[in-house]
This record gives C-alpha cells, sequence and structure tokens, in this order.
DNA sequence: CCTGAAACGCCTCCGTT
DNA sequence: AACGGAGGCGTTTCAGG
C-alpha cells in the first residue's frame, strides 16, 4: 500500500484554497504533468483523504436560524451513537465526538429549538446533559501541516503502516493492518450484508 | 442590492455537494445557461458568500498530531482578540466564538501541547480557564436549509434588507442598512487607511 | 507511475434579445 | 439578466517508456 509523498501533500494543500484550480496549473506547481495530477487526486479520492470538493461559504451572511453551539455530556459509551443521529440531521454542520465521551456539535436552528433537535436525532437515554451556547462568529482555516497517512485498521484498529492492505468495499476504503484483519473483516462485512 | 433567490440556492447546494462539477451541468440542473451560472457564481463570490472552493477532507487518517478541542472562557470582552489570535495558527482548523464569552477552537498538535499554542497566539491575559478534550472522531456535513441572505450592517450592526448597500473596499464586500451608514463607514475606512 | 499528443468537453467573452 | 455561438483552455484518454 502507498502513502502520501510531498507530492501529494503539494496537491492537497494547493486543492485546499482552491478546489476549482486547474489541474494544469497545479502540475505545473508540484513538477508533473496535468494527467499524473488527475490520476493523483483520483487516488486520493479513493483512499478516502478527499472526501470531495465543496464549497467554503460564509454563513454568517445568511439567515437560517440561530446558529448553535451545544455541548453534550453522553451516557458511557453511548457517545458514538449520539454522534450518528445527529450526524445525519439537516440543520446540523458539524460533529466533534471527544475521547472524554463529549459530543460538541454546531447547528442552525430555527429559534433556538435545540430540544427539539435533540429530540429528533438522539435517544435521550443516551444524554446525560446538554449546554447551548450561541454562536457569535466562526472561522475556518483548512490547513494541512506536513500530514501522513495512517489510518486504523477498520477490524483490530492498529495504526496501519506501509506494510498494510487497503481494501474497497461498495464504494468506500477500508485499511488494514495485515492480510488475516483483512479477510476476518470481509467474511463478518459480507455475512452481514447478507442478512440485510 | 439584489438577495438570494432560489436559483442561487440551488447553484449553492450543488457546488457543495461537488464543487468541481461543471457548470454547464449545473445549468441543466437550475434551467440556466451555463454563462449565466458562471456569472451568479461570480456574483456569490463578489457578495461574500462564497468564500471559496475547497477540499473536504478526511482528517482522521491523516496523523498530523493530536487532534483537539479547546474550550477557552476568555476575560470579559476579550473573546474577539482570543479568536483573532488563534484564527491565524496554522495547527488551528476551527474557532468559533460563542456569545458568552467562550472560544472553541479545534486544532492539530504535534503531542497535546496545547499550552503552547495558546502562548504563542493568544495574550493569556485575556485568558480566564480553559479544558482540553482529545477528538476522537469529526464529521462536516454542508447543508444550506431555505437559507436566506441576511448581512449585518456594517456600520450599524442591524440586518440588511433589500435596500440596502453594498460596497467593495480593496476586494472585500461590506453591507449597509442605508447610504448614510455606508458613507460614515467609508469615511471612517478612508481616514483608517491613510494612517496606516 | 509517468509523459506527450490529440480529441473532447468546458468555460468565458461578446453581441444580441 | 440571460441566451447562443465562437474561441481558447482544461481534462482525459491512449500509446509508449
Amino acid at each position: 500500500m502507498r502513502g502520501l509523498d510531498d507530492t501529494d501533500r503539494g496537491i492537497v494543500r494547493l486543492l485546499l484554497e482552491d478546489a476549482r484550480r486547474p489541474f494544469s496549473d497545479i502540475a505545473e506547481e508540484v513538477g508533473l504533468s496535468a494527467p499524473a495530477v488527475s490520476d493523483r487526486v483520483d487516488r486520493l479520492q479513493e483512499m478516502g483523504i478527499v472526501r470531495g470538493f465543496t464549497l467554503d461559504l460564509d454563513r454568517s451572511l445568511l439567515r437560517a436560524g440561530v446558529p448553535v453551539l451545544v455541548e453534550i455530556d453522553a451516557e458511557p459509551g453511548r457517545a458514538a451513537a449520539v454522534r450518528d443521529g445527529l450526524a445525519d440531521a439537516d440543520a446540523v454542520e458539524h460533529v466533534f465526538r471527544t475521547a472524554d465521551g463529549r459530543v460538541t456539535v454546531t447547528a442552525t436552528v430555527p429559534q433556538a429549538e435545540v430540544s427539539d433537535l435533540l429530540d429528533a436525532h438522539v435517544d435521550l437515554n443516551d444524554v446525560d446533559s446538554y449546554e447551548v451556547r450561541l454562536v457569535a462568529d466562526s472561522e475556518w482555516t483548512p490547513g494541512l501541516g506536513t500530514a501522513e497517512f495512517a489510518p486504523e485498521c477498520a477490524e483490530c484498529g492498529n495504526t496501519v503502516d506501509e506494510e498494510g492492505e487497503r481494501t474497497v468495499l461498495d464504494g468506500d476504503s477500508y485499511y488494514f493492518c495485515c492480510g488475516s484483519c483483512e479477510s476476518r473483516f470481509v467474511d463478518h462485512y459480507e455475512s452481514l450484508k447478507e442478512g440485510a
């Protein structure tokens, strides 16, 4: 399995600044040809590092409701469930789950009707307590630094190094630290799929 | 001044899903010609609603350090200063300032060395207390809903309606609720600029 | 995995409505 | 404001190393 090299990082950095920048332009910057850049972007998408191309919107200029930041203390072990419920909600923009079992959410709701939002998308038994704060402003400055590619093994959770494997299942990439983790996961995946 | 119509919202929604989608494609979806879409995207950028085109990255696959969420309670009136300092930091991705004087930041730091980050970019006299949480995972689901265009007057802070004005100063758009706010702001802006 | 040429498709400028 | 056509780029496919 191949990791990220400096060329990949260069491409990502340029696309973070302007995702519509011509590949031929990027090619010149990183010292490649346009087709090579196109291939690498495809690969970055396949790897799952680049999830897609989007807009950076200034939501402070838009009135779709009240922007809020909600801090939810989940019941032990239920943070992931709370996150999953909220991530699907239309009004929700960001969901951060932290290691201490808290889920921090930013959303834009009609009239600070946060309880409705939680009611509709979260099992309230999963919630210990929550706090709502009005967002005055927010900024987003995507950067990359010297990031290395280091996914977690989908089976055992260990960090996957260059010796690892990647498998594409139903369009999504999964990473494994070794062949046995891979086959174990694939078996499990397929049996679940048959059941559904 | 023109606001947002359904066609604008349609264009934004499609670009949120795929910012590299051809304008000719989008044109067909919203019932316009390609040049018309191009014009509207230009206008959306001029208005400042579309800040730019970027990538949606899955940072959980990248190891650039430890992802943290920091909650900072600023001293009274100093939240904006704390936000400004942090927004410039390389490691920082999101900054949310809430109305209660708190600044919530997400960043990726070498080894959870958050105190260094604060030290370098914030006047510690502005900080009352802070708490650091390790980010386990995060999601981003950009949506738009039925958002209306409703900027604040750069001079007096009131919401700007259809009767308002827009002025471009040094490439940035500013909005005003009325002509007198506009001229007052422009005068102030120009005198500040001469002084610098 | 990359390059270079060539075909195709897309974007944007312009004249027009 | 938006359309349609024309010209000029940008992207992608393909053969070759």
